[in-house]
DNA sequence: ACTATAGATGTAACCGGTTACATTTTGCAA
DNA sequence: TTGCAAAATGTAACCGGTTACATCTATAGT
C-alpha cells in the first residue's frame, strides 16, 4: 500500500532520507526523524519485506527440518531454537520430515527456495543430493543431535550417541541387570538410533533388540513381543521416553511391576518423565543447550562470518524411581 | 550467484524469454526451452526468492500462531495443515506463543514481516492490536479450533467447544456419574476452556471445577487435589488427553482403580491415548479436516478471491475402557 | 571574510525477477 | 509470391527497498 517513496513526497524528503530514518537513525537529524517516523506512523508504512530482502540479500531467515514434532524431543529443542533465533532478530521455519529423506530433500529445496540462509537437520546421514544442494547454493548447514569430531561431514552440534547410551547401559548393568532388552525406533534413516545401539552393545554385547515405531504404541508393542518370546528381560532400555510410555502401560497391562518385575529406562527426559508412575529413570539429553549452541553459532556465522564449528554437548543419567538393583529387595529403591 | 540475466547472455536469448521458461513454457518453443533450461541445469539457476516476491508480491508463504507445540494436538493439527497447505505450493511458517497475547502479536508481526499472507490462530480473543493489524495490512486472519457463527468476528473454522463438552459432560452422566470433577488448563487468555467449561455446566450445573497447567503434570496435581479435598468424584473429565496422562498416573499412585474407582475420560483423542492402560475414553477432535478445511479456505481466498467462510465441524465420543457406569459391574464394562 | 570539514540530504544505480507491449519470425491460405 | 494471423521473442518499465556517491548547508578555525 504506502511505500517508501509514498511517505518521501508526502514528508518532501527523498527516498533515501526515509530508508535512513529507519535503518541509520543517527544519520538524519532528530527533526527530520520525527516527521517521517510520523508520517509512517500515520500512513502505516511498514517496510516491504521482498524488496528490502532483494536489496540487503538477506532474509534472516533459518529453516529447520526435522522427523516430526509430535511428542518427541524435538518439540522441546526446535522451542529452544526459535526462542533464541528469535532474540537476534531470526525467523526460524519448521518443516517436517516424517523420517524420509526424500521428503527432507524437497523440504529443504522449499525452505531454501522461501529464502532460508542456513538449515538445521538432524542426524549425519541425508539423502545424497543435500549436502550438494546446500554447498552450491552456498547455505551452511548444521546438524543437530549427533557430534562428530570435525572432518569432511558438515559440522555437527549435539551430543554423542554412542557413549551417552553406553552410560545408559552401564547404568542398568551396574545395578545388576544381566538380561536386557532394548526398545529402539527404525534404524533405517535414523543414525543417532544406531550408534546408541552400538554403544550400548559396546557394554553389553548380547543385548536383546526389539524395532518397532517410535510412538506409545511402538513401545506397548515391544513389550509384548519381548514377554510372547519368554524371554522377558529383567530391564528394559527405552531409546526414548515415548517408548518408554508405552512399554509402561503395557506393564500395567501385564500386570508387571515396575521396577519389582522389570526396571525400566527412558532416553530424552521430557517433561512428564517425573510424573509418570512410578517416576521414569532416563537420560537427559541437554535440547535447550543445543538450540541455545546451534542458534548461536548460526547467528554468529551469518553476521559476523565466523566458521560453523562441531560442539559436542554433555547428557547425564537422571536417576528416579522406574529401575532399582536386580532382585533387590525395597530399600535398594533409589529414593527409598 | 547465477542470474536470468547470466542465463540470458549465455543462451543468447532475453530475459523474458528465460523468464516465460519457468513461467509460462507452453509459450515458449519447445527447443528454445531446452536450450534454456540445460543452462539453467548447468549453472544451478534457482529464481531468486525475494525478487520473484518482489515482482509478482505473491510469497506463497502462511503462517500459523500456536500456543506451543509440545505434546499437544496442535502437532496434528500443524502437521495436516503443512501437508495441505505444501500440495498447493504454499509454506507454513511455525510460531509458538506460550500462550501470551503479547507474544503472539509480536510472532504475528514477524509473521507479516517476513511476508505471510495469511494468518492461522488459535481460538478468538487475542490481544486488540491483532485484528487491526491484519486488517490493515490486508492479511487475511482465520481462527481455528473454535467455531462461532458469522458475525463480527473473523471467520472460525473448528468444532464448538461448548457442545462437544456437554456431550461429553453427557456421556459421563447417561453412565450415572453425579459427581464430576472436571480438570482443565488455564481459563484465562483460552476461550475454548471456557467455552468448554460452559458447556459441561449446561448439562452439570455444579461440577467441580480443577484448573492447572496443561501438562502431564498440572494432571497429576489436579487429582491430587481433588482427593486432598475428600470429595473424590466418581468420574474425572480432562479438557486435554495430556491432563488425563497425568491424571492416570497420579491414580496410579493412590492406587485407584480406572474404571473402578474412577471413571477418567479425555479430550483431542490423540495418538497414544488408544494405547493407554486402560484405553482412555475421550472426545475425537477433527483436527486433520480442521487443517484440510483450513488449508483449503486460505488457497481459495488467496488464489480465486473466495471469501473466507466459517465452517463448523464435527467430533464425537471415543467409547473406550476408562470410563464405566457408576458401581456397575465388571459385565458394564464397556468392551467386556 | 574564506575555507575546510562535518553533517544532512538528494540522485540514481542497483538487487533479480515479471509482464505489457512491441517487434520479429513462422506457417499457411490466397 | 504476397499477405496476414499466430507464435516466438525482445524491450523496457515496473515491484520497493538500500546505498555509494554527489551535493548542499552549517559550523568552526584562521
Amino acid at each position: 500500500m504506502s511505500s517508501i517513496r509514498e511517505i518521501a513526497s508526502r514528508t518532501g524528503f527523498s527516498i533515501a532520507t526515509v530508508s535512513r530514518v529507519f535503518n541509520q537513525p543517527e544519520a538524519v537529524s532528530a527533526r527530520t526523524r520525527e516527521v517521517i517516523e510520523h508520517a509512517a506512523q500515520r500512513l502505516g508504512y511498514h517496510p516491504h519485506p521482498a524488496a528490502r530482502a532483494l536489496a540487503t540479500r538477506r532474509t534472516r531467515i533459518v529453516g529447520a527440518v526435522i522427523p516430526g514434532i509430535e511428542h518427541s524431543i524435538f518439540a522441546r529443542f526446535m522451542a529452544a531454537l526459535e526462542r533464541e533465533l528469535g532474540q537476534s532478530g531470526y525467523a526460524l521455519v519448521l518443516a517436517t520430515t516424517g523420517n524420509d529423506a526424500q521428503v527432507e530433500l524437497e523440504r529443504c529445496s522449499d525452505l531454501i527456495r522461501m529464502g532460508a540462509e542456513g538449515i538445521v537437520v538432524s542426524g549425519l546421514d541425508h539423502h545424497a543430493g543435500l549436502l550438494a544442494m546446500c554447498a552450491q547454493r552456498r547455505i551452511p548447514l548444521l546438524c543437530t543431535s549427533i557430534f562428530a569430531p570435525e572432518s569432511a561431514h558438515p559440522p555437527t552440534i549435539g551430543y554423542d550417541n554412542f557413549s551417552l547410551a553406553a552410560t545408559a547401559a552401564g547404568y542398568l548393568k551396574g545395578l545388576g541387570h544381566d538380561r536386557i532388552g532394548v526398545v529402539h525406533g527404525p534404524r533405517h534413516n535414523n543414525d543417532r538410533t544406531r550408534l546408541r545401539i552400538e554403544g550400548i552393545r559396546s557394554v553389553l554385547p548380547d543385548v536383546l533388540l526389539v524395532e518397532c515405531g517410535m510412538s506409545v504404541e511402538g513401545g506397548s508393542g515391544a513389550l509384548a513381543r519381548l514377554d510372547r518370546d519368554g524371554a522377558l528381560p529383567t530391564a528394559v532400555l527405552c531409546l526414548s521416553d515415548v517408548l518408554a510410555q508405552g512399554v509402561y502401560f503395557e506393564a500395567l497391562r501385564r500386570g508387571f511391576r515396575i521396577p519389582g518385575t522389570l526396571s525400566i529406562m527412558g532416553f530424552d527426559d521430557l517433561d512428564w518423565a517425573r510424573w509418570m508412575s512410578p517416576p521414569l529413570t532416563t537420560m537427559h539429553l541437554p535440547v535447550d543447550e543445543m538450540g541455545h549452541e546451534t542458534a548461536a553459532a548460526l547467528v554468529r556465522h551469518l553476521e559476523d562470518g565466523a566458521p560453523l564449528v562441531s560442539r559436542k554437548l554433555e547428557g547425564q543419567v537422571v536417576e528416579r524411581d522406574s529401575t532399582a538393583r536386580v532382585g533387590g529387595t525395597p530399600e535398594d529403591l533409589p529414593g527409598a
